[in-house]
DNA sequence: TGTACATCAGTGAACGCGCGTTCACTGATGTAC
DNA sequence: TGTACATCAGTGAACGCGCGTTCACTGATGTAC
C-alpha cells in the first residue's frame, strides 16, 4: 500500500485528456520563474507531475511546445487589441491609443505569453498556425490605423500602413526596452510616454505638410 | 610523428595570451550561425581550436563570456552612435537622425553584437561593466535628444529626455519588429520608415500645442 | 444492462550523449642574476 | 650572453548529471453487439 499519486483529479484526470493543456499552463508558470530558456522539456514534463514519456504524446519536441505557447499568446493578444479597439469608439484615433495602452498591458499582465511569443529564441517562424495568430494580431493595428488615416482629408492623408508601422514599433519599443522598469528609471509611465508620443505624432501628420525642417 | 596542431600561428599562439580575444570573436560567428543561445561554453572551445578547460582561464562560465561580448557590442554601439551624431552638426535634428540611422546600422551590420546585446536570455544586468558600456551608448541619445530640445523656442520646448525615450523606442521597436525582414514585407526601408517618423514627430513638437486632437 | 474488445494516454526503465567543471600535468614564456 | 627558475596558459582525461528520446507495457475509457 505505497503512496502513489492516484487520487482522482489528480494525474489520472490526464488520462481524460487534458495534459495537452496542463503542460501549456505549466510552461507559462516555468516562463514566469525562469525565463523562457531556462527549463528543459524534461522539466515541464516533471513540473506538470508526469513521466518525461508523456508530453510526446501531444508535442512532437518542446519547440512545438513552445510555438503552441507562443500561438495562443497571439490569439489572446489579438483578442485584447480587438477589444480595445472597439470598433473604432469613440473616435479612431482615441481607439488606437486604447490599443497602444492593451498592447502595453498585455505585456505587463502575460510577461510569460509575451516572452514565448517575442523572446522565444528560434522563432517558430515556419509553423503557419503560429503565422497566422500574428498576423491577426497585427492586422488589428493595420485596420485601426486605416481607420486612423480615413479621418485625415484627402489632400493630406498619411499612408495608412506607414501609420500603423509607426504605431506598433513605437509600443514595441517602449514595451521592449521600459516596461520590466529594469535599467534607467523613467520620468513617466510606460502609458504616459505612449500617449505622449500619439498626441505628438498625430499633431504631426496634421500639421500642414513641408513647414517644419524646411530650411 | 602523427598530426598534431602545432603549426606556429596556431593555437600555439594562445600562449601569447590572445585566447580571450579568440573566443570573443569565437563566439561572434557562432552567435551568427546559431543565435545567442545555439550553442555551448564547450561548444565556444570546440570552435577555438582549445580544450573545453582552457576557457576557464579567462571566463568564470558561459555568462561572463557572454557578457563580456554584450559589454564590447555596447562600446562599439556607443562609439557608432556618438560619430554618427558628429557633435550635433549639421544642426541637432539631423545628427539625431543620422543617430537613429546609425543605430539601425549597427543591428544590420553586427546582429551577433546585437543579440548579445538585447536577445541574450538572462540579462547580466548586475554586471557593473555590461552597465556602464549600456550607459553610454544611450547617453549619446539623451544629449541628442537635449540638444534637439534646445532648438525649441523656451515657451513651446519640449522635455529632452521624452524626446530621448521617444527616439530610443521607435528605433529599437523599428530594430526589432522589421530588420531582419521576417514577417510581413514592408512598403520602405527601416531607414525610411524611421526617417519619416522623425518628420512627423519634429513636425508634432513644433506645431503650437493644444491644436489637433482638441474636440 | 452486460461483456468483449479496440483505443490510447499514460508509465517507468533504459539508452547514448554532450554538458559543465575539476584536476594534476606540461611545456613555453619571461625574469633574475 | 647563458643558465635557473617562477609563472601561467594551455592539455586531456575524468567525473557525475540531466538531457532528449525510445520502447514495451498497462490500465482506464469508450464502443459494438
Amino acid at each position: 500500500m505505497t503512496f502513489r499519486s492516484h487520487r482522482p483529479g489528480d494525474r489520472d484526470a490526464y488520462h481524460h485528456g487534458n495534459l495537452r493543456e496542463a503542460l501549456v499552463e505549466t510552461v507559462l508558470e516555468l516562463i514566469g520563474k525562469h525565463g523562457p530558456m531556462g527549463f528543459s522539456y524534461a522539466d515541464v514534463a516533471r513540473a506538470a507531475g508526469v513521466s518525461p514519456a508523456a508530453p510526446y504524446r501531444h508535442f512532437r519536441d518542446r519547440g512545438a511546445l513552445m510555438a503552441e505557447v507562443a500561438r495562443r499568446g497571439f490569439e489572446r493578444f489579438a483578442s485584447d487589441l480587438e477589444a480595445a479597439w472597439n470598433q473604432g469608439r469613440p473616435d479612431p484615433a482615441a481607439a488606437l491609443d486604447a490599443c497602444g495602452r492593451a498592447y502595453l498591458a498585455f505585456a505587463r499582465r502575460e510577461p510569460a505569453f509575451f516572452a514565448a511569443m517575442f523572446d522565444s529564441g528560434p522563432a517558430p517562424e515556419d509553423d503557419p498556425a503560429f503565422s497566422a495568430a500574428a498576423d491577426r494580431a497585427f492586422s488589428v493595428l493595420r485596420r485601426a490605423a486605416e481607420a486612423v488615416a480615413a479621418t485625415f482629408p484627402a489632400s493630406n492623408r498619411p499612408p495608412a500602413l506607414m501609420v500603423a508601422l509607426h504605431s506598433w514599433a513605437v509600443v514595441h519599443g517602449i514595451a521592449a526596452l521600459f516596461l520590466d522598469s529594469g535599467g534607467l528609471a523613467l520620468p513617466m509611465t510606460p502609458e504616459e510616454l505612449l500617449e505622449a508620443h500619439s498626441l505628438i505624432y498625430l499633431q504631426g501628420l496634421a500639421a500642414p505638410p513641408g513647414r517644419a525642417g524646411a530650411p
